[in-house]
DNA sequence: CCAACTCTGTACGCTGGCGTACGAACGCTC
DNA sequence: GAGCGTTCGTACGCCAGCGTACAGAGTTGG
């Protein structure tokens, strides 16, 4: 992000801490603020009429949860919630509006992350359609690694069920083969991948179609992760503010 | 759409012919224009290494065909494939990203439509996972439907099995229990629909989501819609442009 | 009018994932 | 260190949808 737009930001966003399961946006409910998560995970998941639920996308430090705030919907039929605790930013909605009213770079900016966010949902759905669940829990661990930049992560076989839209129990045997095969260690909701180029190849080919997208669409990402990195540290030694 | 920015957009509509199976975009190629559908529905689909291929979103009169051009992509990784022959207007693509760069009235128009097409994508999702071909098939005619207008449509059981994602015989078997029931008629590629209430009560959830979702966010639509189709008259009794 | 082609219907075995049920292992609390 | 709740592993019957194959019905073209 331009050095000159980052301050003019910068002193709207505020620290907060987001917890495990914690919902950041009900479905057709209207929130106050937009969120930049920076070491934490949210899921966009829709929840169907008998509670079956299936995520259909991922954000963490590439993105911001709350598109629909500045795309002028202000809701969406769709629930936020905390699939990773940990930090975030958050700004008020009304802030980004008035930019948006402004058109300018940082607008680009977030357009662009729209697009991607885009890809990855049309990703979900053919994937869904398309692959198995050993496949696409692959898929799934490695979008959330890369947002966490950590080869592990505490997510119970549940939790990604609900995720993915299968059972536990097809979680428990996909994640066994990973096991078995020595890509990963699971240990009651502890995961550390072991062997990650094989866990890419195990992969279909989703994820790498997002994450070239990804990479394409929002290439400052690297530089951008690493500043939102040092606002972290700078910033979680205080007293968190409330969620 | 106000009027004061229809007149400035108006002059730069062609009226293009759209012939079923045209291919719009091609995954990862930029194209110079952007496609207002009138009487002709767009499919955007993705196709997979091993060429199967699933529907993502459907795209109509109700909105337009190359996000990408104006959110700053360029491109997408999806294709977008002509799945019902009709009329279309189509725009240079340096036209919109000049309205960009003059945030308006007509970029909330844009921005309010990507958020719906957001919708669509991420309930194609849901329903990949959990609903059957059944209530998938329903939902899919009910959308064709409404974006064609009319209570007929011509597509043979092999398109829409592309579409859905699934095996050609999987439509017949749906299609056929629709037909039994007298919802449906079918006819070598040609579907009329004799009793949508009854329709809309086998479908899934998703289409209703869908549908209100759109409703909420292009509440002019109806008129905008009817306003295209008297455009389409006095334009395509002229000799239709190439496409 | 016949041939070739397209579209639709039906059948059959197979498998991935579902629903359900139960037990074992682990970790926290008192 | 005993008890209890959470998490994970396994097993079994079931079924939707897949892959495959083939046949009838309609359409088009020579």
């Amino acid at each position: 992000m331009p050095e000159t737009e980052w301050e003019r930001f910068a002193p709207h966003l505020t620290a907060v801490y987001l917890g495990l399961g914690d919902v950041i946006y009900e479905s057709g409910t209207e929130q106050p603020h937009v969120y930049f998560p920076t070491d934490s995970i949210v899921s966009l998941l829709y929840v169907l009429e008998d509670g079956a639920s299936a995520e259909i996308a991922i954000v963490g430090n590439e993105g911001l949860v709350g598109i629909s705030l500045f795309m002028g919907g202000g809701t969406t039929p769709s629930r936020a919630v905390v699939q990773s605790a940990g930090h975030a930013f958050r700004m008020r909605a009304q802030f980004i509006r008035d930019e948006f009213v402004l058109a300018g770079r940082v607008q680009q900016l977030f357009l662009r992350y729209t697009q991607a966010l885009l890809t990855q949902m049309g990703q979900t759905a053919v994937c869904n359609r398309h692959h198995s669940v050993d496949q696409q829990l692959c898929r799934w661990l490695l979008m959330s690694l890369d947002r966490l930049s950590s080869d592990e992560l505490t997510m119970t076989q549940e939790l990604i069920a609900n995720m993915l839209g299968v059972r536990r129990e097809g979680v428990t045997e996909a994640a066994g083969k990973l096991q078995r095969a020595g890509v990963i260690r699971y240990n009651r909701g502890r995961i550390k991948v072991l062997d990650r180029p094989r866990l890419e190849s195990m992969a279909c080919e989703c994820y790498e179609v997002v994450r070239r997208e990804f990479a394409r669409l929002l290439p400052w990402q690297n530089s951008q992760a690493s500043l939102r990195a040092k606002v972290v540290r700078k910033t979680t030694r205080s007293p968190l503010s409330d969620r």
